[in-house]
DNA sequence: AATACCGTCACATTAATATGTGATAGGAAT
DNA sequence: ATTCCTATCACATATTAATGTGACGGTATT
């Protein structure tokens, strides 16, 4: 199943998969507007989906499919390999993303991908996925050479527990807990429990 | 280059590439352990790393390269497909993942992709990638309903700003600050700055 | 017109936090 | 042997935060 603004592209597309053997358009549309319906009645194994459309763009599209949990494979296909497309296009959970300026022989390798499971990506798409996993990765940043006990304490300020509770809990006075909780403030350099909080879950402390 | 344990595959993949025109073995090792002098001296364009070795493992080894800055490209090989190395290799900046089941014709193939930049990825993995991504989705879980005004405060209270410091920002009184911080601990569930600050951070509410 | 929020402010009280200044003891490193 | 760090505890004080109760005007919904 086809989705795709540009009629010229549209038909051209058609032509190459209808005839190809073992493929077969069940149906075009020029935007993903009546996306849930059109796709119930067709039940299509693989949808074709370009990303910028007027009206409900590829993106909603495949939002919609995804929410109404139908099970066709939908393979996103694109001029740009942007970013912030790709990105939302593969956490909404596209099986794949290719460029339009991918070969037709190509093309339909990909769809038989898509078809049986498989997650095809043009390769530059794919090295920029590998980039957005580095990224996501600790920044490696500073330690904050937080002690042991002094992670113990920071830990259940994060969960919410008073000094008076965390000395009870750790079996220690409150003034014990006070001078860890100075000396994390310290290394942290914050100054109040909010932000030690904030900071130990932006760097990943706990 | 090569890193891999089983003598066996070691000598059936340095022949396989270097039977190849164009393609050619530099050194090969059993494990990591030197990792970091052995790429600084051969300076491959692409390494095969197998996974799992004994000693310092392809993990590692792919680290140590990283943390030293060395430009190859580290394709990791291996007989699993198991999420966590997966996911452990390509957060640290894997070039590829394949599968030592890959024919021999793919796997040049692969190599080269590797080397021009690209990101060769056995279909299963590519699967398994994009699975991860649309776990990292948001859950899409309670919303709270917070009202425009209280997730501003909520912000500033994430921001380590005290009542005081927010009533002054936000041009209120500083009783205004503490009824909005009222109503914000009913709708979260919580009674104090530090659980609606960790709870802001776990629910992506900021 | 009644209801339900939102956003604003006030007063009062108790609990919790932040900060300063020490002190003691044990372990690790030089 | 000395220094440095961790972990423990104490006392004191000023600031902040949490909670209760109540009120007023505005907007949106029904």
């Amino acid at each position: 199943m086809l989705y795709e603004d540009n009629p010229q592209l549209r038909e051209g597309l058609t032509m190459l998969i209808d005839g190809s053997d073992g493929f077969e358009v069940l149906a075009s549309f020029k935007n993903c507007s009546n996306v849930v319906e059109e796709v119930e009645a067709f039940k299509p194994d693989v949808i074709l989906m370009d990303i910028d459309m007027p009206g409900v763009n590829g993106i909603e599209g495949l939002k919609l499919i995804r929410q109404h949990n139908l099970d066709a494979k939908v393979l996103m296909l694109t001029v740009f390999d942007d970013n912030k497309n790709v990105f939302e296009a593969l956490k909404n959970g596209a099986n794949g993303y290719v460029l339009k300026k991918t070969p037709p022989a190509k093309l339909l390798e990909y769809i038989n991908e898509a078809a049986s499971g498989g997650a095809p990506m043009t390769s530059s798409i794919a090295t920029q996925v590998l980039k957005m996993f580095s990224e996501v990765q600790a920044p490696a940043g500073e330690d904050y050479n937080l002690s042991d006990r002094e992670k113990q304490v920071l830990q259940l300020l994060v969960n919410g527990y008073s000094y008076k509770m965390i000395a009870s809990e750790m079996f220690i006075a409150i003034d014990t807990v006070r001078s860890h909780i100075k000396k994390i403030y310290e290394k942290l350099h914050v100054n109040s429990k909010s932000e030690a909080v904030a900071k130990a879950f932006k760097d990943k402390i706990v």
